[in-house]
DNA sequence: CCACTTTCTTAATCTAGTTCAAGTCATTCA
DNA sequence: TGAATGACTTGAACTAGATTAAGAAAGTGG
């Protein structure tokens, strides 16, 4: 019973030891707020295709990948799916709409693989901004990376031909092509999936 | 004298004033967060045309706009240019990702119209978030409600075509097509000006 | 006030990327 | 084992939007 609890333990340290080293590069975290994280993370094992968010839910939490890689998608009218975004370990993602305005989320998202996720409840995000306004700085520098990285994308997709965008993804997410089905990277980079495959046809003929 | 130097801290007052008034929205401020800002930040008229920061160079300032509208652009190596932003009264505008990396800047900003700002010079903006800690939830919540549009922006660019997007602009920026050069829009939404001209056409006539 | 430059439009031609349809592999699962 | 399903490819026909070129309209400045 000893060795059960402590091995629990033992698990849930390993689950957030990557999430803490990664939030010691921006702010400083001591035992207290280590602990208190600890206490509202919800550690969970996800497998391939399983759902963690679904469109037309208002959105639960803000979720960190800890292994594993998470696909957040839209689907529009025609039934088509667009990827907002992979997450791959170290990643968070969330809708961030859903989230501010207790609306229904737009977009699903749902694990490419199997994968671990820790869940930040959304309700819990907020009461730890309240208690440990340090973390309002950490989040600002997230959101702030991922601004900078959204508007790359918006000027890409204007600027860049669509090969040009898929050689581009390859060289910033080179892993994700070995596990991540074509039409979803097809999907991210605004193409059809047939188009995808002629362009790589003509880069492996060069 | 006492009529001028009384005239100048009433103008600056009042440049600031819609903006301490938006920030007083998502956090409380007192006289002495008030009266620091407003000593870091330089009031600026800007005429038509004029630049605020040139792609090339390293980000000065994180900009606040009091009246007017700028707009934010990529220049690419063709030399088309590709708007990320057209900012009007309350907007905040900048490159973070220059500000962040103090690398030079990819984007150039220039005012449409004669337009008035608030510069926040980088460096001042760095102390003022370690100085009051409050403003990181300011920031946060800004790069937060940014993030969404951005996501926004990139699905919408992903699944409609450009006539939906166009209809979708000037729903949701009304005011902007009365004096943005129509060329502006094309390269906002992606689209160039002879066939945005095709489509504007095209929605007349229904 | 007239020259000059920029913005917007129109039309013809062209192309990057879509759609549709069919076929090839793998994988799954009864 | 073999039928069914999903992922990828290939090719032909098609279309949204680009390009080019030219003219009309409207600012802008001297």
């Amino acid at each position: 019973m000893i060795l059960a609890v402590f091995l629990l333990f033992l698990s849930t340290r390993m689950d957030t030891f990557q999430l803490f080293t990664s939030i010691s590069q921006h702010i400083s975290l001591d035992k207290t707020d280590e602990a208190y994280l600890q206490s509202i993370l919800l550690p969970m094992k996800v497998k391939q295709n399983e759902f963690i968010e679904t469109a037309g839910e208002v959105t639960r939490y803000f979720i960190h990948v800890t292994d594993g890689c998470l696909m957040t998608y839209y689907t529009d009218q025609e039934a088509n799916d667009h990827v907002v975004q992979f997450s791959t370990a170290g990643w968070w993602t969330g809708d961030l709409q859903s989230f501010t305005s207790e609306s229904p989320s737009i977009y699903s998202t749902k694990a490419l693989t199997n994968s671990g996720v820790l869940l930040l409840p959304i309700n819990q995000m907020n009461t730890l901004l309240d208690r440990y306004p340090k973390f309002e700085k950490f989040f600002r520098i997230i959101f702030q990376n991922s601004l900078i990285t959204h508007q790359q994308r918006i000027i890409q997709n204007l600027s860049d031909p669509a090969e040009k965008r898929y050689q581009n993804f390859i060289e910033k997410y080179p892993t994700l092509e070995q596990f991540v089905p074509q039409k979803h990277i097809a999907s991210y980079l605004g193409i059809t999936p047939e188009f995808l495959s002629k362009i790589r046809r003509k880069l492996m003929d060069k």
